[in-house]
DNA sequence: CATCACCTACCGATCTACAGGTAGGCGGGT
DNA sequence: ACCCGCCTACCTGTAGATCGGTAGGTGATG
């Protein structure tokens, strides 16, 4: 209760330091421009968070705090909310555009990021293959295992990411996500 | 003919560049770096290339060129061949993880290559589009038009590289875009 | 053939700008 | 009185870029 001052300050901190990471990247972001943005001092946020890094992993815990808690479903997301879970994101570029900078990071070299995303992707392939197992069964509709479509299904969700965010205009996330889903479900046996 | 030792000398740096590009994206990139892995001080590699993002511009140049020659045909890929890009491209993580590198930041604001990737990425989904048309006509067999497939082909292709790179045991990236394929190839009327 | 003009290919020193991080202090609420 | 929250002052490192050179080559000319 009460949530105190200072959880306020570290959650103002956390959305301050998701935006200008959105903006300049992991790399590319400086304590000073996060903390200017709360209305601190660079030194007055290292009071929060004794290091960048310290500020970089608190950010991707409450994304996976943020994301085991809302539309899922005790162990993973059900089929027909990731639909719903699509459209969420084309609302909230400033979001996707975090982890989606963070993620392409994270593949170079001891980036302090690269572990999280690793079991990230591995756990969230496994949900994947669970939400399409206990929709399907063993096989899809479109002949793949729910093993050999999550892979797929992730990777739609995050390449659909990037062309969106390059040209919004350009790309219609949800629905492109749909038309990968109607692919997935098979032939409508109409 | 004769290249002359000038010419060798920048395609030499621009060798080195995609490496550090790849091991630190190109935030993080030096010139320091890569003037060392040719051999030349910070400011022998400013002689070659005037500024930082010219170096930058001169790597993506080259791409440009590199995929407007090989593995294409007068307007676009072929479909098969596609398929042995996919492969292709699993055998040099390298080359895959500087264009996953700068593909992440490049959705940050400002960054240099942010209008080569929008431009090259309706580039390419409009190559898409006319390998799938000239295949299957307006309709492809999964029941999508070419246009509608297109962005998802881009997608599972970037999307399976992040997912590979981050961990390429857990990932069967060849054998997961053939999946994807066969998907969009339809119900195989057998 | 020798000299002069000029170009290419660099390097050393240095400037400017931050960036992350440390040390210590000060004011106000409990 | 104490400690939390935050600041000032400061240090160290590093990055990109500029400046001014030097060494070697090439070509024209007297």
């Amino acid at each position: 209760m009460a949530r105190t001052r200072s959880e306020e300050r570290r959650a103002e901190i956390l959305r301050a330091a998701l935006e200008v990471i959105a903006e300049r990247g992991y790399r590319g972001a400086t304590l000073g421009s996060v903390a200017e943005r709360v209305g601190l001092t660079q030194q007055g946020l290292l009071h929060y968070f004794p290091t960048k890094e310290a500020l970089l992993v608190a950010v991707l815990e409450e994304r996976d705090r943020w994301d085991t808690s809302g539309g899922r479903d005790r162990e993973g997301w059900r089929l027909d909310l990731l639909d719903s879970l699509v459209e969420y994101n084309a609302m909230r570029p400033g979001i996707v555009q975090t982890f989606s900078a963070l993620l392409g990071e994270s593949v170079t070299d001891g980036h302090p990021a690269r572990e999280f995303f690793t079991e990230r992707y591995a756990q969230v392939r496994a949900n994947m293959a669970d939400v399409l197992r206990l929709e399907y069964g063993e096989r899809l509709p479109g002949g793949l295992t729910p093993e050999r479509a999550a892979p797929l299904l992730t990777a739609v969700m995050d390449g659909l990411q990037y062309q969106w965010l390059l040209d919004p205009a350009a790309v219609d996330m949800p629905g492109a996500f749909r038309d990968f889903l109607r692919l997935l479900a098979g032939p409508a046996e109409a």
